[in-house]
DNA sequence: TGTACATCAGTGAACGCGCGTTCACTGATGTAC
DNA sequence: TGTACATCAGTGAACGCGCGTTCACTGATGTAC
C-alpha cells in the first residue's frame, strides 16, 4: 500500500456503514473504521472533523438518496393520491434497501434548534401532493399521516418487531409492507 | 442517609429514566446512576446484573404500561373499528407521555433469535380487533398497518422530525397527531 | 525537462477519560431459639 | 426480652479497556518557474 490511501474518504464511509450494521450505531468507533481502511487510528481526522461529522455525513447521503428515490417514484404518477401512494413505497424499499443509512438519518432526537439532520426536501414532495389532495388547510395532517405510516412501518421491520416468521426475508417483508399500504390505498382512493 | 437505601432498585430505574432523557440512551452509564442515588457505583449490582439488565427492565416496565393502556382504552369500544382507532390515540399518547420507556422499547434492533422485549401482548390486542374486520386472511397486514401508523407518528413526533411550530409544545402534538389520525379513520369507517 | 517549494494526507506516540465489572470487605437487618 | 447467627445491601479499591482527540512529524504529490 502507499503512503496515500487514495480515496480514504469514501472508505471510511463503508467502513463505518459495515460497523454499524455489525455492531449498531453505538457500537461505531473511529479506530475501528480506521483499522478497517487499513490506516492509523490519526488519519480519518484529515477527512472528518470528529466522530459525529462521520455520521452526518452518512445521514446526508442518505436524505440524498431518499429524496431522489421518492422523486422518481413519484414522477410519472398522475394525480396526488398516487403520488402519495408511490412515495410510501419508495420510503420503505429505501429503508429495507438501506438500513444503515436509515437508522443513522432517524436514531436519536433533532436538537431543539432544529439543528441536525432533516429531510427537508423529501416531506416538502409531501407537502404538495397532500396539499393538492387536502387544500392548504388539512395539509400537514394528511402529510403527516402519509409520512408516518411508511416511516413506522420501516422501524418496526428494520428491528425485527413485526412477527418473525413474515419478515424473515427481504422478500417477505416487502410483500407484508405492500399489503399493508393496501390499507392506506383505500383511504387515498 | 442509612446504611441501607431502602428502595434502591426504584432509585435507580428513576435515575436511570432521568439519565437517558437528558443524555440519550447512550448516555446511561450505571455509575451515574449510581452517583445520582447517592450510592457507590458498585451499589447496583446488587438489583441489577449489568447495564442491559437495567435497560430491560425499562422496557419492561413500558411494554407493560403500554399494554394496560391500550387495553383500557380498547375496552368501552363497541366495534373493532373503533378498538383499533382507540388503540391508535393510546399508542401515541402513551409515547408522548413517557419518551424515554419508549425510545427505550424500541431503540435497535431485537435479537435475531427473537430475543429482547416484545409487545406482544399488544399486538394480540391488535389482531384481534384487526381479524374482526378484516378476517383472518388479511389480520396481519391490517394489523400492521394500524401499528405503523401511530408507530411512526410517535416516533416522528420524540425525534422532532415534524415541522418545529407543530410540536412545540405535547398539546400542539397531540392535536397535529389527532388530526393525522382523522385521516386513518377514514378507512376504518 | 529539472528543480525548489508549498501543500497536505497519513503516522505513531501520548494524553486523559469514564466506564463496566469484580472482589474481599463491612455494617445493618431480621430471625431462630 | 436477649443473644447468636445468617443473610444480604452497600463499600471502596482495583483491574483493564478502548476510545476520542491532539501533536509534532514524515513522506508523497503537484505546481511555479
Amino acid at each position: 500500500m502507499s503512503y496515500h490511501h487514495g480515496d480514504l474518504r469514501s472508505a471510511l464511509l463503508e467502513a463505518a456503514v459495515g460497523l454499524i450494521s455489525e455492531r449498531g450505531i453505538e457500537g461505531l468507533s473511529l479506530r475501528e473504521c480506521a483499522r478497517i481502511a487499513g490506516v492509523s487510528h490519526a488519519a480519518p481526522y484529515r477527512h472528518f472533523e470528529d466522530k459525529d461529522a462521520l455520521l452526518a455525513a452518512i445521514a446526508g447521503q442518505g436524505f440524498q438518496w431518499l429524496t431522489e428515490a421518492a422523486t422518481a417514484a413519484m414522477a410519472d404518477r398522475a394525480s396526488a393520491k398516487d403520488r402519495l401512494d408511490a412515495y410510501g413505497v419508495a420510503y420503505v424499499r429505501f429503508a429495507v434497501e438501506n438500513p444503515v443509512h436509515f437508522r443513522v438519518m432517524f436514531t436519536g432526537e433533532r436538537k431543539p434548534g432544529g439543528d441536525g439532520p432533516y429531510p427537508q426536501a423529501a416531506f416538502d414532495l409531501l407537502m404538495a401532493s397532500a396539499a393538492e389532495i387536502a387544500g392548504e388547510k388539512e395539509a400537514l395532517a394528511t402529510a403527516t399521516a402519509a409520512w408516518s405510516l411508511p416511516h413506522g412501518l420501516a422501524m418496526l421491520i428494520l428491528d425485527r418487531r413485526l412477527p418473525p416468521e413474515h419478515v424473515a426475508t427481504p422478500a417477505a417483508a416487502e410483500a407484508l409492507a405492500r399489503q399493508a399500504f393496501m390499507c392506506w390505498r383505500t383511504v387515498l382512493r
